[in-house]
Formats: structure tokens, sequence, C-alpha cells
DNA sequence: TATTGTTATACTCTATAACTATA
DNA sequence: TATAGTTATAGAGTATAACAATA
């Protein structure tokens, strides 16, 4: 018997959020999808949602970087990367070239194209940075970043 | 055709992350990527994920709380909320009840099994906190707490 | 007309298993 | 035997459209 009660009970007016706001976990999330969500409007001008512009930036700033260093320094599985890189080969962003000792890894190498677009997407990023760190000072954006290192590196 | 070289090119050694590490969007998804995955692990006792965690936290500390109000403090959408309460209701843990001016809503009660495991949930939270930000004093994670806040309230 | 709650459904993101080619 | 890359697929999470009941 799934427990019903027919009598009215009173409302919350202003919800307690004290407990869950206690949690870093809580805050880092919710703080971390309010700036993706801006990230998905200001970036879908190239087509970038966050991970493709954390992968397409790795490849322009490591030329050679290989699908496994991808991976591990991103913290994303092989599969899912695969059609990410066909799709940017695809587009003229990226190039596959062997790598020079080990004939298993494929290096990845970014185009002039890639170059251009990241010099954009790259200045948007920052702008939006800005934007949503808006309420914070030079020296708390440095602080808060020095933090959030120390829990996931 | 599609640009491919067949010339070997030289390897990355160690990855450059520089760029994408200067974003506080970057290291405040990492961040809470890693304390999710913790909190997973350790949750998974009471068979609650994060979301649901904070759902039923919030009842337990707003009795009464309807569905509108969790979905506008939690930033989830209504049709993503109907299953959860449901099987809240089911497993006894949340119980409905009219709300005393609105008859459209319904006011969401927490049972005295929802406190209990609520007890044993928020201690568990608590602790894998600790555990995931142990490299911080406690006024770096006081502090951490404050800027993430003042990046999404 | 607007809002609460609901259903059905689609889409995105992430995870798992198994395969090949090479080390 | 272990690793890099790939394929196919499953699952979780999130989003949209439309509806009934009430304000």
């Amino acid at each position: 018997m799934p427990s019903a009660c027919p009598n009215p009970a009173p409302s919350i007016d202003k919800v307690n959020t004290e407990y869950v706001e206690s949690l870093v976990g809580y805050n880092a999330r919710r703080a971390a999808l309010v700036i993706i969500e801006q990230f998905l409007q200001r970036m879908a001008a190239y087509d970038l949602r966050p991970v493709e512009f954390s992968v397409l930036s790795l490849i322009g700033h490591n030329p050679g970087i290989t699908s496994r260093q991808l991976c591990a320094t991103l913290s994303i599985l092989p599969p899912n990367l695969v059609g990410m890189i066909n799709q940017f080969e695809k587009h003229g962003l990226v190039i596959k070239r062997p790598h020079p000792s080990d004939g298993r890894a494929t290096g990845l190498h970014p185009t002039p194209a890639c170059e251009a677009l990241l010099r954009e997407a790259e200045k948007t990023a920052l702008e939006l940075e800005n934007e949503a760190t808006a309420r914070l000072s030079a020296a708390e954006r440095k602080t808060l970043i020095r933090l959030l290192k120390k829990v996931y590196l």
C-alpha cells in the first residue's frame, strides 16, 4: 500500500538549501553546469561543445598527440573519441599521421584551418569565462582555479 | 579528399594542458566529475545518485516542498522528476499530501524511513567530501565553496 | 491565460564488450 | 601478454511536445 495522506499539510515558502550547499561536489557541479550552459550558447557558432573544444584545443597545443593521450588527459573513453576525431578530420581540422615509433598509434595534427578556428574559439571561450565569473575578482578567479585543481589533480 | 599524410611526425611526451586549465569551466567540471565518481561508489549502498540524493535531502529539510520548487532549486526539468518521486514513494521514503492552498500542487513529505536514510547518507556524503577535498585546508574548502557560489548563484 | 503535474518520446552523453593490428 | 584504435551497442542523463486539472 503506497502511503498517501489525504490531509493537507503546510507548504514551504522559501526552500532551505543549507545542507546541499555545504558540499563541494554540489557547488562544483552547479557552477560547472552554469558555465557549460553559456558555453553551449556561445560556442554553437563554431559547432563545438565542451569536450570537443577541449579535444581540439589540446590537439592545437600538442601537434602529434595520440587518441590515447587525449583520453588519459581528459578522462574520456576511447570509443567516445573515435567519431569526434573522424568528424574533425572530415571537416579538415585534423590530419592523422603515423606515430614515429609506435605502429599502433596515430598522431593527430591541427591543420591551418584548425589553428584559425582555435584562435577565434579560444578568444570566445575566454570572453565567456570572464562573463561567467564577472562577480569574481582576478585574484578570486585565480584562487578558485588553484583550489579546483587541488581537488581533481 | 580527407587529408591524410603518410609521413611520420614527432610525438608528444608530456601533454601541455596549460590553456584548458586556465578556464574556470574546465576545472569546475573536472573537479565535479572526480567527486561525483566517488559519490557514485560510496552512495551506491543507499541506491542514491547525485541528483536523487539532492532531491531526497531537500525533501527531508523541507517537508511539504513541491515538485515545482525542487525543479527550480536544482535546475532539473519536471518530466525528469516524476519517475524519481514515484520511486521514492514506492520505496516508502516520500509521502504525497495535498497542498494547503493550491489544488494543482502536491506537497512532498519525508517518512521516518527517509529521515533515517538521510541521517546515514548525509553522514557518508560529508565523509566522502572530506576525503575528496583532503588536500584542502578547512579554510580553503570554505573559500572554494564561497567562490563557486558566486559563479552560479 | 498561466501553472502544476504528467506522459511519451527523442536526443545527448557516457559506459561496456569484443575485435584488429601492433608492441 | 599488453596496448592503440575501432566497432557496435547499451545505458544513464537530459530535453521537447503535448495533455489534464487547477489557478
